[in-house]
DNA sequence: CCTACCGATCGGTAGG
DNA sequence: CCTACCGATCGGTAGG
């Protein structure tokens, strides 16, 4: 009787896992080569399968990108909760300063997944509902401190939902402009650190002299 | 003695202007189908030439995309400006207000501009003198404006580098957010509007209660 | 400015 | 889970 020699690449997927393995591989090929070197074929290449594998487990390219963004979502409101909790802030201006933190610093650090996530590349179609409270997630969070800081008086009586989007169109809209060079990049993660925080906190006290 | 028949399609590019009928083929590609479907080939096609022609007038397809994005930067600045005009404002704060509408409003109405503008998708290597000034038209004016509230005692005393990129952030956020569907499109112009001068007014003010 | 050609990459399916 | 195949699209070049 022969026995067989292990021919796959050693990080081929191990038994069962070939699920698992490919949102691994294409997280590779996203963080590597940028959304475009994303492709069902490259992660079937680097789990060690052939292309048509796959298919044995996401109906389609759009379901393989579905659970990698997934995993963005969660990366992003885990970066966001971290700073929260590491800020130790009490007041809503510190804690939405920290939150801002958390999203630049995701955003700068995992360009692609930002771009996934939000750049239009998820089918706007289904998408698992835990697609959904992932994304939300992160949302909910930024929300919620708003919306206890209107209450405590902290922040202005407005609706909250704007507010919260206030808040998010600037870190989102400097984490764009770093990650696609419209802007020098902050050459230090200090430097960066600065820069987030007063811009975050121009937000809070507005740029208008009383 | 024969007569020739034109063949071309009607749109096709006449005598010498195939260069700049390339551009707006791509243009229509761009904006009919997003940057995934701005190419050469496609351009060409369009314009009504083979797919080598192309080559005639642009090194590559980097250079046919400079040249669309040249396009695109001098439509933004113009957007900016013309809002700036049409308010009339004479605070700095309303002139701000009047950018960011024209910079938010030119982003949602091409959105694939914006993208290709700022979504890295410009080879970051040379591009012709004429691509960097136009796209410091539009950062210039915001600078300007910015610079000149600082001066007249309008803005809080601050870098105004960095004060312009609040505002640029904020705006360039909203924007994104909006093209790639991450918050729900505002109905009407109307309603864009009020959010916009809302969020920019929030940027001006402040959102800490004093 | 054209035809014909290269090599590369993709998503997806047939049929086992 | 594999091999073999489709059709489509690209950027780019040779050679005229």
């Amino acid at each position: 009787m022969k026995i067989r020699v292990a021919k796959k690449p050693a990080d081929a997927y191990q038994h069962g896992d070939l699920r698992e393995a490919l949102v691994d591989a294409g997280v590779k090929l996203l963080t590597e080569g940028g959304l475009d070197k994303l492709s069902l074929r490259g992660a079937a290449q680097l789990a060690g399968v052939s292309h048509a594998a796959p298919y044995r487990h996401y109906r389609d390219k759009d379901a393989l990108v579905a659970a990698i963004a997934e995993r963005g979502f969660r990366m992003l409101s885990a970066s966001m909760r971290a700073e929260l909790e590491a800020s130790g802030a009490r007041k809503t201006a510190r804690k939405l300063v920290a939150l801002g933190m958390g999203y630049v610093n995701f955003g700068t650090t995992h360009p692609a997944y930002l771009k996934l996530i939000f750049g239009g590349a998820l089918s706007k179609q289904a998408g698992p509902p835990s697609l959904y409270e992932a994304g939300a997630e992160a949302y909910d969070m930024l929300r919620d401190v708003v919306a206890a800081g209107i209450t405590s008086g902290e922040l202005h009586q407005m609706d909250p939902e704007e507010m919260a989007l206030a808040c998010w169109s600037l870190v989102h809209g400097l984490s764009m402009l770093i990650i696609d060079n419209a802007i020098p990049k902050p050459e230090t993660r200090e430097r960066e650190r600065g820069l987030i925080e007063r811009l975050v906190v121009l937000l809070g006290r507005g740029i208008e002299n009383d």
